[in-house]
DNA sequence: AGCAGCTTTGAGAATCAGTATCATCTGGCC
DNA sequence: GGCCAGATGATACTGATTCTCAAAGCTGCT
């Protein structure tokens, strides 16, 4: 996946530029993250990687998800589940967020230009300069119903 | 606070309706969350009450938090930093969401209607009922950045 | 190649929010 | 006043996340 890639290869630059040196552990999760389109979760990552052999220890998983975190080259996600899940956040800001079905678990990414410019409009309202936004919707998505 | 009082005795209201019994634990922690105008989380709910001098156990908190938000007569909010926090829902659907600024740490609660309507329709568009929605915006308020 | 000084890594301990258990207490009813 | 189902809270537990620290890996130098 071109996309993938392209973020993998700009993280590497982001951390190299911050002063970081690479390491397994921090290639490993990076490629993992790449393969995903998705949010994962920190354990699902740790477990992800065992099943594939390329074990790293989850403290290393924290620790990269931090660093990415930090250089906003991941976007926390938090479906109110109560653990956090992260995924590449692309150099241009292109992002999505969340449509969370609560019978059948099923998360559905989405963008929608109004939202988006309604949320900036509210924030310069409001005197605040925005770095990063999450919207999570809570619902029953149209197989659970019909079910 | 007028709207509080409303919205305590709403609260009373349906949970009698929902056939359960009134006690300590649960009137005081109501009262405290009527007493408040933005989210707390249950920790502080914990310890707010214990400072006043009207202790709850822990568990109560959460258990009244739980059938609270069951009959959704409070709101779960999620500001990402991995402790969920409560607040009131009045009976109306009215509602707001929350600015939080990284620097500070303040958080300002807003509401807007065109942010809303923007939400209601995408879910629509992808086939979900919508049954609660959850928006963050993170930045730097005006104060922060005037500093 | 060998070495020094640095960073990264990962196992395990520690912490912390939230949940489960269970003996005790209590509100609402006879 | 006494009964009893539901409410309470101390405590144990779980699961996610963070901390600690010794071992391992780079990178530049000789």
């Amino acid at each position: 996946m071109a996309t993938s890639t392209a973020w993998e290869e700009y993280a590497g630059a982001e951390l190299r530029r911050a002063g970081s040196r690479t390491g397994v552990a921090r290639n490993t999760v990076i490629d993992y993250l790449a393969s995903r389109d998705c949010c994962v979760s920190a354990q699902e990552l740790h477990d992800g990687l065992r099943s594939e052999g390329r074990s790293v220890g989850i403290a290393s998983v924290y620790r990269v998800l931090d660093q990415l975190a930090e250089l906003r080259l991941v976007h926390r996600v938090d479906l109110a589940d109560g653990v956090a899940r992260f995924e590449p956040a692309l150099p241009d800001g292109e992002h999505h967020h969340h449509l969370v079905c609560g019978s059948c678990g099923r998360v559905e990414p989405f963008d929608d230009a109004p939202l988006e410019r309604a949320l900036t409009r509210v924030a310069g309202d409001r005197g605040f300069t925005l770095v990063q936004h999450d919207v999570v919707l809570h619902g029953s998505c149209g197989d659970c119903r019909a079910a």
